[in-house]
DNA sequence: AGACGCTTGTGCACTATTTCACATGACACG
DNA sequence: CGTGTCATGTGAAATAGTGCACAAGCGTCT
């Protein structure tokens, strides 16, 4: 006897599939807007900018069977991966800190059209607290709780200054937030049942820097651009 | 000029221990503003919030030594880490598009920080052209290739809507731009020499939905939040 | 000078991920 | 209804990345 409760135990997807999941969605609402009724692997894959075997592979792993000779459904896929990741309904999320990145982020389109909808602001200056940004109302830090419990949201990001990074994080936790995206350029520690993950954008040009210097470096002759 | 042959063909780095080096970096500039001298791997380990192992492994690459029994040398290691990231000299940046989020970086401290200035913004739209952001007059798209000049800019940021992200950085590229990072939701192509890296917000959140959500499922009782 | 404690550097085993290669099955067409 | 074409699903090999465990080296203290 394997598992008696629930449908499946359903295996975990591994993390690198799950990382592409989104893409792969992307892909398929705009084939989905496009009006086409099915894709190949090979399509999918050139859409997201992987290797077509992979894209089989991962969606083996959503047991999204699609049909030899054939693709897979679009619409049917598009169901099938929402489902994956977070269920079909909206995530509400809220946001700490609005600061040029905060406030930016609080009217970002992609968040709302992937179904995480900015539900709450906060800040901990009182002189922003009370500013009505993106249509919302900036609220002090003190009101997370409540704030949480008045939106149901389970989602926090953390768009605070580095210093202020762990604090954010901890207010988060204890308010009830269950998956926190940090965007401050600090390493934060979570207690155990919370999610995690950090955006560094600082990072990101430096990892580029890494591959520029060194090309630069090994390759003297670099004045040619492709016409 | 230097390099020959250089003095060393360099081994590359692997990537995901690329990854990791600003992190470290970011965390040996705290602890030498701090007044630390010396840091041991466990340090370094627990700042950046990986295995010590995994550190000593990643410092090995650099042929970045340590002393036994001692550690590293704080001053050094970020000499070290500086220099394989792209050089000692700022390294600046060219901003394509000055909506809520290319304003957001245009202004946003850690670019600076991590030595990646930005020189310029570009934006298409002529409603927004000749603006003053963060200190900066958004240019037209068509100065991309003077801009690139003046600036001797080699990197790029891509912070269009999705649909615009393709030409944008197919602009960049024939402005000289040889390192490009995209934060538009789209996959866009760039040709071989060009370096990309993509940061998907939207993404980022979905990823989090899926743990989220399958935690959720296996888990009914989850109404209890640490006190 | 010698012994001790601390920390590096790394071989090795283990895990995760990617990619190939191909048998299998489905559809369309005559 | 048989045949050809196409694309899936997956075993297995190749590749990448992680973390343990320990020998070796450095500095300190007596």
């Amino acid at each position: 006897m394997t598992a008696v409760a629930g449908p499946e135990p359903s295996e975990p997807i591994p993390g690198a599939t799950v990382a592409r999941l989104p893409l792969y969605l992307r892909g398929l609402v705009d084939r989905s807007e496009a009006g086409v009724g099915t894709v190949s692997s090979v399509e999918l894959a050139d859409l997201a900018g992987v290797n077509a075997a992979n894209v089989r592979k991962d969606l083996s792993y959503l047991h999204a069977h699609g049909t030899r000779g054939v693709g897979y459904e679009v619409d049917h896929l598009i169901t099938e991966i929402s489902l994956v990741l977070g269920g079909d309904e909206p995530n509400p999320v809220i946001i700490v800190g609005v600061g040029n990145l905060g406030r930016a982020l609080s009217s970002y389109d992609g968040f709302v059209a992937g179904g995480f909808p900015v539900a709450g602001l906060v800040d901990a200056d009182p002189e922003v607290v009370g500013r009505r940004i993106a249509g919302k109302v900036v609220r002090p830090v003190d009101d997370l709780g409540a704030l949480v419990t008045e939106t149901g949201s389970t989602v926090g990001i953390v768009a605070t200054p580095a210093h202020a990074a762990q604090e954010a994080t901890n207010r988060l936790v204890a308010a009830g937030i269950r998956s926190i995206l940090n965007f401050a350029p600090a390493v934060v520690v979570v207690p155990a049942p919370v999610d995690l993950r950090q955006v560094d954008l600082a990072t990101e040009l430096q990892i580029l820097g890494y591959h520029q210097h060194r090309r630069t470096d090994a390759d003297p002759v670099m004045s040619r651009v492709a016409g």
